[in-house]
DNA sequence: GACGCTAAAACCG
DNA sequence: CGGTTTTAGCGTC
């Protein structure tokens, strides 16, 4: 039974654009929620079909951070080569190119 | 209804 | 820069 609070992070990520990436801090201040843990945890498990985007999430450091419920192993690299293949590149573990994070509420 | 866990972030050293 | 602590919701019992 999908929560309310899942349902918005799932529509938020949904809502960036393929070539992009966006951090937990971020999605959290999407969803006025303070907790980017809850935000990584609902996405961890992945609730909805891989309509969400999961690995388009990472931190604010612009680090990949996890995967699959996992902060190591194949899961972060297929992560990141899912964003490579996105046009996002990592180097050594970090995202090269910040320019590629897509910001929600951000105001200007 | 209460306790524990988590894909992070912020703070202190 | 690194390590530790805190936070806030979800999941499970």
């Amino acid at each position: 039974m999908p929560t309310l609070f899942q349902m918005k992070i799932y529509n938020a990520v949904e809502k960036i654009p393929r070539g992009y990436v966006t951090t937990y801090k971020c999605i959290a201040g999407a969803v006025s929620c303070r907790s980017y843990r809850a935000v990584g945890r609902a996405l961890g498990r992945n609730p909805y079909a891989p309509r969400v985007p999961c690995h388009r999430v990472i931190t604010s450091d612009l680090r990949i951070g996890g995967f699959q419920g996992q902060h190591k192993g194949p899961a972060i690299e297929q992560k990141k080569k899912l964003l490579a293949l996105e046009g996002v590149l990592f180097r050594n573990g970090k995202l090269i190119d910040e320019s590629r994070v897509f910001q929600f509420g951000r105001k200007e």
